[in-house]
DNA sequence: AATGAATGAGTTTTCATTCAT
DNA sequence: TATGAATGAAAACTCATTCAT
């Protein structure tokens, strides 16, 4: 009656093969977080299912309580690994050994990719701002990270100037939100984008060619002088 | 036992002063619709709760049901009437009478100020896409919308090349889409972002920054010369 | 399909018979409550299964949250009941009319009476204490109904002075608690009782001889003038 | 990976210092037992938690189960061992040694000050009658100590008809009833009564004020003359 | 003797929805 | 048109207990 070869396994589809490992805490940790961050980020918090999650898993439903105490601890959790799985990524990639405009194209193009590859991540934060973020608030990992990116950024953006291949200083915080809203909004809203414009805005070829664009889009703004306020800029008229 | 004087109304706080009326059919579906624009906004399709909606609009539970039928579709309606408003808002302005650069800034500003006196609308796009679109996907309306839409930002593109204040022809729905990410993104992830960033990113002075600085990367996007392939533009290399 | 007839009825054992009314808030919430009663006195307040009392009333479990909105509450009100209970039982007894000892034989007698009448009553207020009276502390009835008994009480001892059929003078709380010890504890502790001395100490007839014993302990007290200190009462020597 | 040295321990407040003793059988049983009476004393069986007592006890969970098999059975050995100490201070006490109504005096006050200074005890006493008893009903221990009680009560209301001292011979279980009413019922009802009084009918001076209260409500008794049915006491009255 | 991991059955509670009036 | 009462299915979470080491 001894169960060496075969998986414990739940009943039904999707579940993570579980390589026939007993008591193994770590393995068994792991699996429910990847099981979660596959139900959470096609769910949400609130249309998820701890069953569901079990059952992807592979485990008792308990013992999700044992490791995670309850349904939203696990989903912080889920959080925070989505979190640093996107700015290790990041780190792998060495600004400062780039050129300035090198170095911005290649950040962009990560974090395009990153998103390619890891589809549940725009999902997830989806979610977690319906939840106006009271999730990810409580990490203090969290922050030291892109505080970090920022001064990452910020080196980038002085060399930039100081190569005079960048004709303006942006803040770091806010190049990013720019760079972060040109990629990430395709991604996470190309369900909606799709439907109200009647056709597949995230096939392959429009995303390839997303990619690129938004490198065209940021380089070209930092390479543009900033024109003065009396200069031909369309300020806005009193309405 | 009647009662023909009194409000109906509920208990609790936050409910839809209801002007002591019944048997007002239009005045009741208008008081659900708004009360369920906000729960929906706030919590989602998933974590939304009938009950919470019928307090608010201090109406019987069961006239949700009798004039929506049942909570998706109720959630359906409440997504139309979004993408109605914010077109609707669109279709005020005439951009074929402003010159090219500025029918282009007037476009992002009012895209931008929408979201801004309507702060339910980017959290129920938000949640619409995490269900994949799949309520207003079934709508006929909202693509006629957006069609129309396209051929206006097209007519403005093609007045921007012909009077050269443009430098290059855009796609129109590629084009929204730069400018509905660059507003849009920092409406729907400003508390994650606040909260990664350890600062408030939606002050107001930082949105009326963003709300010119989108204006400035756009025009300075279309302004701009395409560079030729060979050009310096950065392409990518293989890694 | 309809039922205008038979019960709707749960399943199983002990259920209250519901007679055939269908929509009757009023005697659902009673149905309840009795269920609850016994469940409650049976179980006690840890020990108790909702699904038993909704099975008991005959009720769809649900209704007990629509009625009462949590276990505890439902608790709560089965215990106000039950001191309403008695004490409105007390309030049949006109002390006032009665000579001061045969008013004190009768405010025993009953309370005597309506223990062995109401066998949920001690088992409900013991459990009580096992939760510090945290429910009943919230009532603001309770406290009001028993300080009229004290002044009732007060009133007979001042006669009993008066009439010169009483010795001694007690605060009419500190007699109660005295009468309400030694009837209450009979009833309360019966079980454990019979266990340690191995005989049944709640036989009809013990129980009938108990009843006059308290009579006759607490009159006796009441009519034997308090010894002086440096008479013959003993005192306590240092150990 | 072995853990020689460092104490077991849990992590939350509350536990029974371990003196980092491992392998210990004694001692780990007996802190288990310390743990359990407390926490069954303070949520009954119901409502007590074997996690509650092993985190308490500082040890594993399953150790619980490997000493005591089961929750019941640990349930009804911590009630054993609190009759067994109730009787054994009683045992310290030397009734015969004593003049008769010393004696009784001196029972009252053991017996009173023994719920003083175990305050645990009514509790698990008084959860035990929730469950009629059914786990020292088993006990062959209990009725043994409680048959010799009664032999020395009799002994000493013997003494006391004889010496004179006394006014009538009672039933020493009926007495002891009486005492024991008298004396637990404060203690196990203080919570409810102090919530119905709106008082703390426990502080210190009413609790001595009572314990005096009891010795003399009880020989007051024994000292006078029981009344002839045709005397003056009270006989109740056809309603 | 002692531990951490894992389980299954059950418990309260929630919630969309329907019934009866 | 409007309401309060009632329902069933499923949700999160609890808990005593057992397994494997």
């Amino acid at each position: 009656m001894t169960n060496t070869v075969a998986p414990v396994s739940g009943e039904s589809s999707g579940e993570i093969p579980s390589e026939a490992v007993q008591r193994n805490p770590e393995r068994t940790r792991a699996r429910i977080l990847m099981a979660a961050r596959t139900e959470f980020s096609q769910k949400g918090l609130g249309g998820a299912r701890v069953n569901a999650i079990a059952k992807m898993a592979g485990v008792n439903k308990q013992l999700i309580y044992y490791y995670f105490e309850d349904k939203e601890k696990l989903y912080t959790e889920v959080l925070e690994q989505a979190y640093r799985d996107i700015r290790e990524r990041g780190g792998t990639l060495n600004l400062d050994a780039l050129s300035p405009d090198e170095a911005m194209a290649a950040f962009i193009r990560s974090n395009f990719d990153f998103l390619v590859e890891n589809r549940h991540f725009v999902a997830l934060i989806n979610d977690e701002n319906i939840h106006k973020a009271r999730h990810i608030k409580t990490s203090e990992e969290i922050p030291a990270l892109h505080a970090e990116l920022r001064r990452s950024l910020g080196r980038t953006l002085d060399r930039g100037l100081a190569e005079e291949c960048f004709a303006r200083r942006l803040d770091p915080m806010e190049l990013y939100i720019s760079i972060a809203s040109l990629t990430y909004f395709s991604f996470s809203n190309s369900f909606t984008l799709s439907a109200i414009f009647a056709t597949d805005v995230s096939s392959p070829e429009r995303m390839a060619a997303r990619r690129e664009r938004v490198v065209d889009i940021i380089l070209c703004f930092l390479r543009t002088r900033p024109e003065t306020p009396e200069g031909s800029i369309v300020t806005e008229r009193a309405i």
